[in-house]
DNA sequence: CGACATTTATAAGCATGCTTATAATAAGCG
DNA sequence: CGCTTATTATAAGCATGCTTATAAATGTCG
């Protein structure tokens, strides 16, 4: 264990550099994709959360997407100007809102699940099903670490 | 290959998401730990880059971190500010400089790659040096596949 | 040489996310 | 009940990165 971590010792920054490196090419491959259609991906990620279970408080949500509360007021402010969401108050807390996806917003989701595949498709070329299922999994098991309040 | 691809292509979201989710949490993690020292992640990148190589051309230093050249700016103007880098001019192309380390800004390094260290400790916790080598691949060869401009 | 294109760095303005601070409501407890 | 604390959403302001536009220097080619 203390050899394997020394083992990698020296990568300590490439990694963190790769990651970083990896996600940003990853969001500027889908933007440029969507921005014909006029919606980012961090917009998108909003609606994503939210056709996976719909009615969650703005607190829940935010936890789901690992993001802080207010990054998602100002996402969730502008797409229910235009339309795509909805904040219904709730019944038994007047603190909080419950977001719903409107009708609106499926056309969309459509599109740009599609624009996703896309992304993917060119993120994973060469990658067989094995290799996909290990890196998903890598990632899993490395936000799981990160998660965890313990310093 | 049709049939790798069919096999993880619900997951095409979930990637994406893992992937962004992964790299902000290290990044939250990383800076979390910097603060106290008032340097964050962005800003060590540069130095770390520059570690490896100095008298890059600032063109060349955003290539290589795969940052767009006018973002690179305003973080050589803060560190140059700061003290921590120099721009030298090119003595053959007076359109461009030179960037170098100073000496300032080694202790600052030797700092930032400690805490780079402890961060990834904590992010990869129960990885195997093979899982660690494994991981570091998949994502060069993401990176490879949306370096690659072809649609 | 001289007009046009390319490269290098920067400026302006937008999008996104964060920390810290506030207001309203809810919950716990004497 | 009344006071204190916690939770929920938001506001203000900063950091970072991008697209698009500009200025200066260089390269290309008639």
């Amino acid at each position: 264990m203390s050899e394997d971590f020394d083992a990698a010792k020296g990568s300590a920054a490439e990694m963190s550099i790769e990651l970083h490196s990896a996600a940003r090419l990853l969001r500027r491959n889908f933007d440029r994709r969507a921005k014909a259609h006029g919606l980012s991906r961090s917009r998108w990620q909003v609606l994503w959360h939210l056709s996976r279970e719909e009615g969650q408080k703005q607190a829940e949500l935010a936890e789901r997407m690992d993001v802080a509360p207010i990054s998602l007021t100002r996402q969730l402010d502008n797409l229910q100007r235009e339309g795509l969401v909805e904040r219904r108050p709730d019944p038994e807390d007047r603190r909080c809102f419950r977001i719903y996806l409107t009708e609106a917003a499926q056309p969309a989701l459509e599109l740009l699940r599609g624009l996703a595949q896309q992304t993917r498709a060119q993120a994973l070329a060469g990658f067989s099903a094995a290799e996909v299922r290990q890196l998903h999994g890598l990632l899993a098991r490395l936000r799981e670490n990160l998660t965890r309040e313990e310093v």
